[in-house]
RNA sequence: GCGGCAUUAGCUCAGUCGGUAGAGCACUGGAUUGUGAUUCCAGGUGUCACCGGUUCGAUCCCGGUAUGUCGCCCCA
């Protein structure tokens, strides 16, 4: 194969029988988020890389080491294609004002960019369903969210999805639990490993999720986040959890849950599965009530999560899901030049009535055509040689079903006579 | 970004202790020149991922690169 005439490392084509499964996802989806009242939104793919680094935070990775970004040969500008959706999101409800009537409800799905090592579930162009909320500030949208995963699951036929929580509390309550965490970790410098003493200054939070199990009793008695949180995030957090409980929602509060990206505040949460080796997390997100007012909008409460599409769909997958591709309802063969202007005439025809028609293009023999209606797994193969031509006729051959007679009819008759075939066929099953 | 493993026909894979390769499926054509699935016959499958080294000779051994995969880091 030829080296020059490839895709982008961890850039994948979806090919046919995944697009059409692909296409399937979105309906459910679509449709789940319309249930809930979402109203869909487009960003731009690009966006300035000042955003992202506002949004997201200088020092997290994302920003660091794993956007995709370049200077506009044109006019300077710095671009950067987007690692996540909400700061797009966040962007375009300040530029156009859309929170300032009323709250909103948003979702948006598509491409995300980021410059890692790839493997099963990590890419470097990927897709995220992304859903937001503005204008809330009370624990029962957060709850909402949440609990709409769970319908998900369940509408795509998936289970042993399970739901952590944790609360982040207000940054400077963090802030507090932060000082305090290092200066813990820093009194015991001498246990903590290569690992740990690298993310102490970076996100001392992390050292919290160490392997290592020399390190497990230092971690288990370090600070804890949630006595750092005052009465006000704590009720929120219990607001949240009530919801849950009263949803017969199973959820585990874990205190080591912490996100990527910096605009989080009180509560956050994953979705995360074992059945995805090192990418256990299909969907993720939180409240980022400080975001709007950072990136220059009026203050505005905000929660949102974002799924990862390719997971997703690995696990529907793998738990045996892949549909059947459609097949058309007529394949058309003909033979003959007064044949194939009949048989274009008839195929358009047939549509014009809502049928999907395969017509044979290309030529070939009889017998090769009708190898090719049998494996277009049409069930009806219409066929039009010069003798029906010469009369106006076809013939109709029902291709999935034993014993039934070829029949010879009108053009003009064959939509009917192959709706109703099929209506018959319907009430069978 | 770091480490382990892998890469042979369109697909799934075998194989050569170093002498340029096979199977199944799929595909194409044929078995009374107007009829599919089953059957029978015939047929092409290929820079053995790429580049270099060792060798009389490399698909096989060695090195590098690319891609995938598993784990780490991190994340959807």
């Amino acid at each position: 194969m030829s080296q020059t005439l490839q895709s982008v490392r961890g850039m994948n084509d979806i090919l046919p029988d995944e697009a059409e499964f692909w296409e399937i996802f979105e309906e459910t989806v679509r449709s789940w988020l319309k249930c809930y009242g979402y109203r869909p939104i487009r960003m731009p793919i690009v966006e300035p890389t000042p955003l992202f680094k506002r949004a997201i935070g200088e020092v997290t990775d994302i920003v660091e080491k794993e956007m995709y970004s370049f200077e506009d040969s044109l006019n300077g500008e710095h671009l950067t294609l987007r690692p996540e959706g909400t700061a797009g999101c966040v962007r375009a409800l300040i530029q156009h004002n859309l929170a300032a009537q009323h709250p909103r409800r948003l979702y948006y799905m598509g491409q995300m960019f980021r410059h890692e090592r790839p493997q099963k579930g990590r890419y470097r162009q990927f897709h995220q369903v992304g859903v937001e909320a503005f204008g809330f500030a009370g624990p029962d949208i957060d709850a909402e969210m949440i609990l709409m995963g769970a319908r998900l699951w369940g509408d795509l036929g998936l289970d042993g999805i399970e739901l952590q929580i944790n609360s982040l509390g207000q940054p400077e309550e963090r802030a507090q639990h932060r000082a305090a965490l290092i200066a813990y970790f820093e009194q015991h410098v001498d246990m903590l490993d290569d690992d740990a003493r690298r993310r102490l200054h970076t996100n001392p939070l992390r050292i919290l999720d160490t392997k290592n199990p020399a390190l497990q009793d230092l971690c288990a008695n370090a600070p804890k986040l949630i006595d750092y949180l005052g009465p006000e995030s704590l009720a929120h957090f219990e607001g949240v959890q009530r919801v849950l409980r009263d949803a017969g929602q199973a959820f585990t509060v874990n205190p080591r849950l912490v996100r990527g990206l910096d605009y989080y505040n009180l509560t956050v949460f994953e979705w995360v599965t074992d059945r995805l080796g090192a990418q256990g997390t299909v969907c993720a997100g939180g409240r980022y009530d400080g975001l709007v007012n950072q990136l220059g909008g009026k203050p505005t409460p905000a929660c949102g999560f974002a799924m990862g599409v390719e997971r997703l769909i690995a696990l529907i997958q793998e738990a045996g899901g892949a549909p059947a591709s459609p097949a058309p309802d007529v394949y058309l063969v003909h033979q003959g030049e007064n044949a194939s202007r009949l048989a274009f005439r008839v195929a358009e025809g047939l549509r014009d009535q809502g049928l999907n028609v395969l017509l044979h293009c290309g030529g070939g023999s009889f017998k090769s055509q009708m190898k090719k209606a049998d494996a277009s797994g049409a069930t009806f193969a219409v066929v039009i040689g010069d003798d029906e031509a010469a009369t106006g006729e076809a013939q109709l051959k029902a291709l999935r079903e034993e014993g039934v007679a070829q029949r010879k009819l009108k053009v003009d008759d064959l939509a009917e006579a192959i709706i109703g075939q099929l209506i018959d066929s319907d009430e069978e099953e």
